[in-house]
DNA sequence: GCTTTTGTGTACTAGTTAGTATACAGTATA
DNA sequence: TATACTGTATACTAACTAGTACACAAAAGC
């Protein structure tokens, strides 16, 4: 399994092979995090850190924020909003497409964001 | 704003009406936590139980998980499992839903529910 | 009129989260 | 060869989560 921090090292480091400025205490710096701590969410001897901080994360190694939570157990919270917001009528949508094939989901995608409704 | 203790209470008073088996004594010992914590979380003393607790709040309850969970703040964990398994797909749908009106949400429920795909 | 039941006040807590701070040895660099 | 930078080991912690345990006075039930 890719666990998040070994997603993340090999991410940085293949960003830091054209680019000395991904060593972790660089990095770390630059997100505001002791260097010793970033170390330690690479090689998962931590858990993965907060929402905020991943989020500061993958701006920092330019992935998708969504991806980078998912690896880390959480979703983000501005999609739990929506879900709270209507959480019997959501709720029930987002069963419904767990046995769904990637491919109708992304149909579902298009004809939501084509305001097709 | 009705709160999670508030919505608990209404509910619960009102089952109570017409059977003695709902007070909070009795309900906090089926549930398996102590009155005095049920009490607090009534009052809104204290933040609102786990997932776990708040799910058999609502089986004893009787009132739709998702619901009793969104007026706790959380998410229920089986549906950001579905959102973790293809986030960056699922995560685009969801943030469609945003500005969707209700009534286009229940048509695209329906229409995952009947298969369409 | 007594005992049972009720809701709540007060005091306490084990475990988890999300890190910090410092020190150290190896490597690159100038 | 000095010095600057690297990754990591070790030790520590404040705040939060999710409650428990017990006592008490009021109300209800028989």
């Amino acid at each position: 399994m890719v666990t998040f921090g070994c997603f993340v090292r090999e991410r940085r480091e293949s960003l830091r092979e054209d680019n000395p400025a991904y060593s972790i205490r660089r990095v770390a710096k630059r997100m505001g995090v002791q260097p010793s701590y970033l170390s330690k969410v690479e090689r998962d001897e931590v858990a993965p850190p907060s929402e905020e901080t991943t989020r500061k994360l993958a701006a920092e190694l330019n992935v998708d924020t969504d991806v980078l939570l998912a690896l880390s157990g959480k979703v983000s919270s501005d999609l739990q909003e929506v879900i709270r917001k209507r959480p019997a009528l959501v709720a029930e949508l987002i069963r419904g497409l767990k046995e769904m094939p990637d491919h109708a989901v992304l149909r579902l995608v298009r004809e939501v964001r084509d305001g097709e409704w």
